[in-house]
DNA sequence: GTCTATAAGTGGATAGAC
DNA sequence: GTCTATCCACTTATAGAC
């Protein structure tokens, strides 16, 4: 577990980037799977094979963690986000090629264990910590925010924008927490089971007009 | 705040079941603002005049009152549900009626802060307790389960019948993060909007042949 | 039933050697 | 950059007096 001195370095400052980049991930993998306040230092530095003292080398405390945890998951989702909205295509288009990104990241990509931290575990952010949280949903919120306004617009849905984000979003995180990828239902089946579930109007005017 | 010696009892030993009933509420809303885990057994005891020490006489231990948290909201939210389903009317009006109590019952009643506990909080559970939050969240589900596929009978909705339970539970449920009712949208509004959100075919249809 | 006092344990975090 | 050793605040839970 620790016999290699040194994984690939990522950025200028070789093998510090790596083994935060590693403590990042490893913690966001046991929040999800213990919550954060029942993972501790000490569990976290073994899991990386390291001893408690040398976490706070790399992050100032343990919030510092959890932050960057949730910051690590949401930016690339964001960016790819921005890449379907300035795509090609109509709203209708748009808004199912944001659905699938979403699950897409919440089942294969990192973005699933960050998305996880975001949804239950800001409680444990002190003010301004929660602040810089809610600064980055909220960035990611913009993006399905035009999406849904665009398809209002377009008249192919109907009700209130911040309701049917709020509804729709909701509906597809609370996934992290029933699904099971080795069930009954296939990844790929369950996205377009949960696309008829979220849009059902909007996919039967797709295939009305094709 | 302590000088009452005693609250109106509810059962026949008296006195015990009302501070038990005003730990348990107390207890719902401590762990909703703030989270079960970092809720000390000092605050709720403090909360309701008491010392630490005096909480263990009316429960063994502190997971004992997040269970008996969990478990006091639903089971009326699952009396009242029942009564809607063996009430008159067709499938639609069925699913409807059970969305609306489920709302209201997460915007005015105790349902709410129970509900938030069990959505937020099962991780802090044992596994044996565990079990058991999960059988109170199954026989709530089945009355869904009942309903949608009923619903799903009579062609109103299309679909998996479980991932369309999951969706609609995960994306009202999620209301419990966001909305606040001295905003914009009035709790009755919002109920509207949300049913709009979720079976805006269901809808459509009953307005078509009213 | 509630109090006081305290046991027994765990948590996050620090200091300094290597 | 990691280790060892340790501090100390704070937690749940218990014991026994009232």
């Amino acid at each position: 577990m620790s016999q290699q001195p040194s994984v690939q370095p990522v950025a200028h400052r070789p093998g510090e980037e790596g083994r935060r980049n590693e403590l990042i991930l490893t913690a966001a993998r046991l929040f999800r799977e213990q919550g954060y306040e029942r993972t501790t230092v000490r569990e976290l530095a073994g899991a990386v094979g390291l001893q408690s003292g040398s976490l706070f080398h790399h992050f100032r405390n343990k919030e510092e963690i959890l932050l960057a945890v949730m910051a690590n998951g949401i930016q690339s989702v964001i960016e790819e986000g921005l890449a379907v909205l300035e795509g090609d295509g109509d709203p209708a288009q748009r808004l199912i090629a944001l659905f699938r990104l979403h699950m897409h990241s919440l089942i294969y990509g990192v973005g699933g264990n960050a998305m996880h931290a975001i949804i239950f575990e800001w409680r444990s952010l002190s003010p301004s910590a929660r602040l810089r949280a809610r600064e980055l949903a909220d960035a990611y919120e913009a993006l399905w925010h035009r999406a849904i306004t665009e398809a209002l617009a377009a008249g192919l849905l109907e009700g209130d924008p911040v309701v049917l984000r709020k509804f729709v979003l909701g509906g597809m995180n609370h996934m992290v927490r029933w699904y099971k990828s080795d069930g009954r239902i296939p990844p790929e089946r369950l996205i377009e089971e949960m696309l008829t579930a979220a849009f059902p109007q909007l996919l039967s005017r797709l295939r009305e007009t094709p």
